[in-house]
DNA sequence: GATCATTATGACGAATCGTCAAAAATGACG
DNA sequence: CGTCATTTTTGACGATTCGTCATAATGATC
């Protein structure tokens, strides 16, 4: 059972294992590595404290994929860094920032694959069946975080995360938006899709963003013995999404274009490295 | 902020108010309400753990809406009924096993309301309509209760569930599972439907349900400066579901019937009383 | 009413939460 | 280098929750 899960298990603990000792306390090797992703224009302290904010949210990925949503706490997260108690909670505000912290993470990744699967070849359609195929791949490869960016919108979570936080999730996700709208608005500009009567672009957008999350969120969540499991979890996305684009007229409609062949070919030609990373556990 | 669960809060909180006393250990007016649903074949000692169980799923669902998925605990639980400690856990093996009773509170109350949904008058499709708009209507009205169907999947709930509820949640997930099939099938028998090429009955289903599920599940955790809310929550789904629907072929299409007409019939003709419950507060 | 089986009770140890006063580290300045 | 103010880190603490279990209460049967 679970086995999405098993698998996931172990690529967080190997990353997390590579990644958990860049600077302890007083620990040695601080400007070692120097974490590719220095941002300009912040102070040494606040750097410092950057890094090891990433440090933790990999431990706590660790955490969450080894013992699950219920058994993430601060005091494991304080166990198993090289921090006391106070440090902890210097970064998080409580067990629910931390969760909308590890929400953060889990965004960012998404936004990025979605990115490179932009990149694809093809009409635009096409594109955008390469996003979802994205959106399917991260949510087979963590399972978890992908849930956890649900749980981290619960009202209980929210009203629990510090300010900024929030404030950089909610730009994260207007961010996401954005490019979802955008896709269907070059749809629109190179005449493949017409705006129907009464919809509009962001209606299109969003109906489009219900359907990849229930459906992945389903696949993600479902065990043994159920609806889901009748089905073939590696075409059920792109089934489902060709339903709905066809509704839309988004052309070339599924029974004019094999979009299996597409979905191949982004496996293929985009996220081959990634798919060689599940298959090898 | 968060409107839809002030409401539901006061709803909950009144419910639980109305039944929160039916038999205390040696209370009196035991046998006084007899608990319409006495189940038949059942021992007096069954029946009268069985009806405390309802009580305290009632209460359950009071503490979940008031504080919140993470708030929730037997020790809240205890302290609010008027049993101890050990009583509760004779009921619950644990957290999770009571929150899978929540959950199949939640699957019930949805089946129930799909039944009713059922009687409506009109085509095969303003049926299908009418069902998601109870399954629209439950995510309104009960919020957190909806979330918790989610949330009861995650692989660390589902581990701690006794073996008898997980059996039950099965049964009833089963139970939908046909009668959302059956609903395409009917289309299907009444010629409004198609089987499109490639495409089974489970596959349209289950795409569906992943819609609906995807955009409710959406819309009820979606918080201010939110993609959601750029739309009309009262039509998302209908609009969502129509593309859908109209991708499928399912006669007559959206763009030769007004399903806004439909979805306000079911309003009207089906949940007039509880549309009236969720205005009154 | 004596006996036995079932159920209820609440005290308990372990884990987690989040706080806070004291200790340690940092760094600015003479 | 020494001093001192500021910042950061520490871990002990009280409160809450978890789930267990020996004991007590209840109820069924003869």
């Amino acid at each position: 059972m679970a086995k999405e899960h098993e698998l996931s298990k172990h690529m967080i603990s190997e990353q997390a294992a590579a990644s958990s000792s860049y600077g302890c306390p007083h620990g040695g090797l601080k400007g070692l590595l120097d974490k590719s992703l220095a941002k300009i224009g912040l102070s040494k302290s606040e750097q410092k404290k950057a890094d090891r904010e990433e440090e933790l949210v990999d431990l706590a990925v660790s955490i969450l994929n080894q013992d699950g949503f219920a058994g993430m706490s601060l005091e494991k997260l304080t166990a198993k860094s090289c921090y006391s108690k106070g440090t902890i909670y210097n970064h998080f505000s409580s067990k629910e920032d931390c969760l909308s912290a590890l929400c953060i993470r889990a965004v960012s990744s998404i936004l990025s694959l979605f990115k490179r699967a932009l990149t694809f070849e093809g009409s635009s359609r096409e594109k955008a069946v390469a996003v979802h195929y994205a959106y399917q791949l991260y949510a087979r490869m963590e399972p978890t975080l992908f849930m956890a960016v649900l749980s981290s919108k619960a009202p209980g979570v929210r009203e629990k995360t510090s300010a900024e936080r929030m404030q950089l999730m909610d730009a994260l996700e207007l961010e996401i938006n954005a490019f979802s709208d955008q896709m269907f608005r070059d749809a629109i500009t190179d005449g493949s899709l017409v705006l129907p009567a009464h919809l509009s672009v962001e209606i299109l957008s969003f109906s489009n963003w219900a359907m990849s999350f229930g459906t992945n969120a389903l696949a993600t969540s479902a065990t043994e013995a159920k609806a889901v499991n009748r089905l073939d979890p590696n075409t059920l996305l792109l089934q489902n999404i060709s339903i709905l684009l066809d509704g839309m007229n988004w052309l070339p409609l599924s029974r004019d274009w094999d979009y299996q062949k597409t979905w191949l070919r982004v496996e293929n030609e985009i996220f081959a490295d990634d798919i060689q990373l599940i298959n090898d556990i």
